[in-house]
RNA sequence: GGCGGGGUAGCCAAGUGGCUAAGGCGGAGCUCUGCAAAAGCUUUAUUCACCGGUUCGAAUCCGGUCCUCGCCUCCA
């Protein structure tokens, strides 16, 4: 089944296709991090639905060229540099919560994108499209210095604008919701590229044709995207709220830039598919700070959970969906999960060393349909936990072989390239001497028919962190 | 005010015209066990916010009502 999914640009779902269907090549960009705080579990929901994009078109062959900016320079991390004890420099000031954010994303278990550019090393790229979009009369200098898009002009020039979102400018509410701005720029929704520098600034400005002063926000995306994946590209992925302005303004920027100022030039499209992710409630409610349901990854690790299992719960809902964040549902994620494991402990002590047979069960077939089908991620633990129950009751019946058993795992192995739930790397750490000893005496105990004894110690480990489990092959040690 | 999502079991969540309304958690029952288990199996919505309508047939389509969330401002 070709993969399909809903494109923002028609509003309804399509097969996908890539710009080079013969190469298989896809060209991804996805807006990543601003770097002045730790990342929260909202933000973390989209870079990880971005991670299961990406695998599974690696999944499904295409060889996928991924790239998430970083943004190192905003409002935020100005007014945050600027606040700081020790200004050294606007990378030192970054680095920490750029660090940070990795080690949460390598927690998570996201591969990492092909190319992370950071928008401090884009400056002259961002400067290079701005003057072209004032070449072609698409863009303007205010009193104050600061270089503002036109969109009258620009869709003067044949570029559309409101591709991803319908708007009325008539109907939108200046000074309501629009904050007047303190830049005086032509027409209310027209946004900046270049914003001149202010003495609230300090020391963070560049120089640039038409003075001194920082890039907008809309404009890093599109040029780094542009100088890395060409001016056309497959799909640019996000969060909803990222639609309108910013995703909107990228492509009047990007497109606007390959317009001609006599007019009569068809604009290049910019991207072929946008994905937009929805948000999350937490405990029902918007994530905030004064509700006090506002987490980061880094406070969830905290609380004792894993990687995996907010990656399981993050991904357990569809992309479009908003979906309901509970600690309830993180504890409900460590049993599923556990209820994995189990099967696949089982699964790997009878396969052994044996071969898989090399055929595919209908597991992977199941898993491939639903994540085709506008990725139903729902669908496919549906058909993961479905293998689970069939699995154990093939092994409760002693119908399996080392060889089935093999091909279990290795269709297993392929779901989880995309799923990628797997324990990190060998989280079976060494048992102790003293357990084991103790195993040993309960062993002994149980022999004698000593059961107090041997409950006594059976309590005993607990409370060390290991329970016991009487399988019909021997004690089994698990790590509470 | 404009635009766009939702309302499915105790909780989370698929399904969008027709077999028994997926799956996970929780609960209940059972099995293995000396007893247990964070072990396994089974079970758990005559019903899909409400009211009308279309249809042989609707959770799914149409009209209305109520509730809820998001975007229009920095925002995943």
């Amino acid at each position: 089944m070709d993969l399909q999914f809903f494109n923002t640009l028609s509003r309804r779902i399509e097969t996908f296709e890539p710009s080079e269907p013969s190469s298989k090549k896809v060209g991804l960009y996805c807006c990543g991090p601003t770097v002045y705080d730790f990342a929260h579990i909202g933000n973390f929901r989209t870079f990880l639905f971005v991670d299961m994009v990406r695998r599974f078109l690696e999944f499904k062959g295409f060889e996928v060229n991924h790239v998430m900016n970083i943004t190192d320079v905003d409002d935020k991390i100005i007014h945050g540099f600027n606040a700081s004890p020790e200004k050294t420099s606007l990378r030192d000031y970054t680095a920490p919560y750029e660090k940070a954010f990795f080690e949460d994303f390598d927690q998570l278990n996201c591969l990492r994108p092909t190319s992370i550019p950071r928008a401090t090393d884009y400056i002259p790229q961002m400067l290079e499209l701005i003057g072209k979009l004032m070449e072609n009369g698409i863009a303007y200098q205010t009193p104050d210095g600061s270089i503002f898009f036109s969109i009258q002009r620009y869709i003067a020039l044949g570029g559309k604008y409101g591709q991803l979102v319908k708007i009325n400018f008539d109907e939108i509410r200046v000074g309501e919701r629009i904050k007047s701005d303190e830049y005086e720029k032509e027409n209310v929704a027209d946004f900046v590229l270049w914003k001149a520098r202010v003495p609230s600034d300090g020391e963070l400005f560049w120089p640039s044709p038409w003075g001194e002063g920082r890039p907008g926000w809309h404009i890093e995306c599109s040029a780094m995207s542009r100088h890395i994946l060409g001016k056309s590209f497959d799909i640019h992925l996000g969060g909803e709220d990222l639609a309108f302005p910013h995703h909107e303004d990228e492509i009047a920027q990007s497109e606007g830039s390959t317009l001609c100022k006599e007019g009569g030039c068809k604009p290049t499209p910019f991207v072929r598919y946008w994905l937009h992710f929805s948000h999350l409630l937490v405990e029902g409610k918007k994530m905030s700070k004064s509700l006090g349901n506002f987490y980061t990854v880094r406070d969830l690790f905290q609380k004792g959970y894993s990687g995996r299992e907010v990656r399981y719960l993050l991904l357990s809902a569809h992309y479009r969906e908003s979906f309901n964040f509970t600690l309830e549902g993180l504890n409900g994620a460590r049993t599923a999960l556990a209820r994995l494991d189990e099967c696949l402990f089982k699964l790997r002590e009878l396969a052994g060393t044996a071969e898989p047979p090399g055929k595919q069960s209908a597991l992977v077939q199941s898993f491939d349909d639903a994540l085709s089908d506008d990725f139903n991620l729902s669908a496919g633990w549906a058909a993961l936990f479905d293998w689970v129950r069939q699995t154990n009751k093939q092994i409760a019946e002693e119908k399996l072989s080392p060889a089935d058993a093999a091909g279990l795992l290795a269709d297993w192995a392929r779901v989880d390239s995309v799923l990628a739930v797997c324990p990190q790397k060998k989280e079976e750490e060494e048992v102790p001497t003293e357990i084991t000893d103790l195993l040993e005496a309960r062993q002994a105990a149980r022999k004698a028919k000593d059961f107090a004894r041997s409950d006594a110690i059976r309590d005993e480990l607990k409370s060390k962190g290991w329970v016991i489990e009487d399988t019909p092959k021997g004690p089994r040690l698990k790590r509470i």
